[in-house]
DNA sequence: GCATTATGTTATGCATGAAAACAAAATCGT
DNA sequence: ACGATTTTGTTTTCATGCATAACATAATGC
């Protein structure tokens, strides 16, 4: 069982997956919301920023479909984001109860400087890392998502 | 830019380690919950067990600085497992301030049954994956995690 | 046309994690 | 030995994330 530097050990810890992404995922998530101080842009918002991005005209469930975040929980993100005026938001011609969204000129920019900062970031983090290395690691992690959980 | 199942793509988040690393440890995070469904056994807390279980008489502090938790959000762990009757807390003979703390029988037995509970959560999660691959992935994660965020 | 499903919404609860401030004890520096 | 500093556990508070239930409105299926 390998011991930390501080001299303890994480006894069953060490070897669990499970653990060790939760960690990393922690540690990743504390680094880019300093990265990101005085932006305004979360984990999630930048989430729903690129998936708009790429998908102009995508409706909000379908956001949340590719996240993995529930439509209850869209709604105040939507608005979050609308009060920041980087989204624009318009009923669907073809279904008046949704919603078809795409980034403002503001938005776009905001993304832009999001994502310079983030590549930065992850360079921080990931800086031991080759580029095979990166990408091996993503493949990894997509496989776990793949898996359904019933 | 790769095109999702639901024919969606993530536009930036594709090749964003940290995004793939967040939704991995979402989704294990899901699956950890219902592997513990009766239990009242969540990941921290698993953490905490784990933790006090390699290193008996241990205190508070260390435990958090092991698995990167606060000294304020300690306290309620703690009193949770102790209202449990997973743990023993004595004053150390050491230092008057700090608490030693050591399983009690029942929190070896809830170990151990947690234990293989997640094996076989991890084993669903990542069926996929080599005993290479495994330790390949932990590897990198680990890496990760011992970079310094300043 | 009616039952079912999909979309967005509100409200609520629980868990995580960060920050500030405190008392008591230990440690450090001189 | 004594005063300043640090450490330990604690309380309180806040922001965030994620889950569930229930609802109105619109679309879809039979």
């Amino acid at each position: 069982m390998a011991i930390e530097d501080n001299g303890i050990s994480l006894g069953a810890l060490d070897t669990l997956v499970g653990y060790h992404i939760r960690r990393a995922s922690s540690l990743m998530a504390t680094d880019f919301t300093n990265a990101m101080a005085g932006t305004g842009i979360r984990q999630v918002l930048f989430g729903v920023l690129s998936i708009i991005a790429a998908n102009p005209g995508i409706n909000q469930s379908r956001i949340g479909e590719a996240l993995g975040i529930q439509r209850a929980n869209m709604v105040s993100l939507i608005n979050e984001l609308m009060a920041a005026d980087f989204l624009t938001r318009k009923v669907s011609p073809d279904d008046r109860r949704a919603f078809v969204f795409e980034l403002t000129a503001h938005g776009e920019h905001v993304v832009a400087d999001a994502l310079a900062r983030i590549r930065q970031h992850e360079e921080r983090l990931l800086s031991g890392f080759s580029a095979a290395e990166r990408a091996l690691l993503v493949e990894m992690l997509t496989r776990i998502e793949a898996v359904p959980l019933e």
